[in-house]
DNA sequence: CGTGGCTCCTGTTAGC
DNA sequence: TGCTAACAGGAGCCAC
């Protein structure tokens, strides 16, 4: 479910009320798509430092340890004081002196997991490798995205989706940011114009940003850790737009599949 | 190494 | 209305 604005989000509606927090008791429910990683009592009487975001990982930095949390496809996190009682679908819930935080992942895909910190070889294992922050305009360089860009003959959808070049974008934001630049999903990496390679490197910085403004998408059950739903389906040019007219030029909008997901475009505004 | 396919799991929706 | 199949916002792992 949540791409990068969606964790985005997340991160920023819990971060500052948690900080400081004492870890009282800690609940497992169903096993999530990796072990926690410890015994759930070892996170007892730890102290929540900060809480930081690396692509779609939540990082929740203790004073012994980080915490490592993605919401996968469905995962959602709630941060409060008056949570109701569990239901099938919590699978995490961590109670500490200024509220309790709970994953809520129906299908599972998402994790938890405990490390000793960012050099945890665990930690490494998910973290390295990741490419550039689109909204870190230190380190999403525009010199860089083009030279991964001319490295690589891949489609440039699935190379989006990949976040080995850059992080966070998923299979909204994909369709949405090609659609801006007027890139065809298909068209080879290393193909495409310096012009339309500045123009998608543009439109990733600022489809991502104003999709954080907005409080994310929802196309379905998204919501941030304080229960508030995202706003930004409303600006969907493309996704989920299938056989409707495209706001740019009326043609109809085309379905395509590349690695088994779904991409949406124009197929008049978007060749090669 | 880069690339593509499969897989995990549950819920919702489209089609018959 | 009920059944079934397809599909859903991710990404690690394996085989080429």
């Amino acid at each position: 479910m949540p791409e990068l604005p969606e964790v985005e989000v997340t991160r920023r509606s819990f971060a500052l009320q948690i900080e400081g927090a004492r870890i009282l008791a800690v609940t497992m429910g169903k096993p999530l798509r990796w072990a926690l990683g410890c015994v759930p009592d070892k996170l007892v009487g730890s102290q929540v430092q900060q809480v930081r975001r690396r692509g779609k990982y939540l990082l929740i930095d203790l004073d012994r340890g980080m915490l490592m949390v993605h919401l996968g496809m469905s995962g959602s996190l709630r941060f409060a004081s008056d949570l109701p009682a569990l239901g099938v679908h919590d699978h995490f819930d961590m109670r500490t002196d200024r509220g309790t935080l709970r994953l809520h992942d129906p299908r599972r895909f998402g994790a938890v997991i405990a490390t000793s910190g960012e050099n945890d070889p665990v930690a490494r294992k998910l973290l390295d490798g990741l490419g550039m922050e689109p909204l870190d305009a230190s380190h999403f360089r525009w010199e860089a995205f083009h030279a991964g860009l001319q490295a690589s003959r891949s489609p440039i959808k699935p190379l989006l989706l990949s976040g080995k070049l850059v992080v966070g974008v998923g299979n909204i934001y994909a369709s949405e940011v090609l659609f801006a630049s007027r890139i065809a999903p298909t068209a080879a990496a290393n193909s495409i114009s310096t012009l339309k390679a500045k123009r998608l490197y543009q439109s990733i910085r600022e489809i991502l940003a104003l999709a954080v403004e907005r409080g994310g998408t929802t196309l379905r059950d998204f919501s941030s850790a304080d229960g508030m739903p995202g706003h930004f389906q409303l600006q969907a040019q493309v996704y989920g737009r299938n056989g409707l007219p495209c706001m740019r030029c009326g043609n109809a909008i085309a379905l395509l599949r590349q690695g088994q997901r779904s991409t949406y475009y124009c197929p008049h505004c978007q060749k090669t």
